[in-house]
DNA sequence: GAGTATCGTCAAGTATCTTGACTATATGGA
DNA sequence: TCCATATAGTCAAGATACTTGACGATACTC
């Protein structure tokens, strides 16, 4: 019943899923290693998650909450941290006395800078990979599969 | 200084890096659904990362541990869950005193045949939003960036 | 046999995320 | 104005995933 096992190595999936788990977790651990070695020791994926959907001129906490696809106790969470590793500050709202606005401080505004020079480079590295036609029908392909998605973000949302 | 903020919505990032995490995400939260749908309720995506891994006539535990891209503290952990839900079953090694081997039970082969309806469910769902071209276009260029990565595996794991 | 490497485990700590309960402020209407 | 309800954010506890360090048992090598 047990035959071979190991002795032939098996080959790993081959569907869309697993190829984008696995190409995804590499830009990742490239981004994240390339982030830790410009000295942002701070950096992790989970908070570069929540950093992608803070614009540089920032933002109210909660259209944060709805942006990310998280409860808001965990972004609130993420924020505590990177407000203590000084990327982030948050400030009263003065619109609204119960809100309060996320900014980055100067800390945080160099790591953007820094995030988007790694980015190009990464970016580069795979267009020497695999030649530019084929690096622009992957993004096209993305892009069409996250418009056909009908841009969620209202559905995992704890908004009630 | 704060100007605008959430006013105007901000466009959301749009490089390689982003659009590949949001894909695999969605397609990780479409397929965990689905699994547990389908009475899976013990399915979480760490898991099917390490299921991943296991081909169906399963493998030595070191051999797994060497494949995955983590501790094998961690991935022994996994395991140790996966087999008090009945999913997988660990053996001795008849080969080797220290090793054991990492099987499916009839649970977890039961499980594996639903994750490939599943898959197959959700392929055909994308091929009907962007088309067949642009997803096969998707693959190549997915199969494409994998190949060039010189199939890593023995940089992340603690063997040494 | 003795020394070393490999395989797996135990234990403790950290990060992330979830659920539930709670305070404070805003809003909408009687 | 006052009250009911909704919204913004916080506090606390627990679950899951993962990391590091230490360890016992077996295999390999000389």
């Amino acid at each position: 019943m047990v035959k071979e096992l190991d002795e032939k190595t098996e080959a790993l999936p081959d569907h869309v899923g697993w190829r984008l788990w696995q190409t995804s977790r590499a830009w990742q651990a490239e981004f994240a290693a390339a982030m830790r070695a410009a000295g942002h020791s701070w950096f992790s994926e989970a908070r570069a998650g929540l950093l992608g959907h803070i614009p540089r001129n920032g933002m109210r906490q909660s259209a944060l909450i709805e942006r990310a696809a998280t409860s808001k106790q965990a972004v609130q969470q993420l924020l505590d941290g990177l407000e203590a590793e000084g990327v982030l500050e948050r400030l009263p709202d003065p619109r609204d006395g119960r809100g309060k606005l996320v900014r980055y401080t100067r800390k945080g505004l160099d790591a953007l800078r820094d995030g988007d020079r790694i980015k190009l480079q990464i970016e580069r590295g795979y267009i020497d990979r695999i030649g530019q036609q084929r690096f622009g029908a992957l993004m096209d392909a993305l892009r069409a599969l996250d418009a056909g998605r009908g841009n969620a973000s209202e559905e995992a949302s704890g908004s009630k």
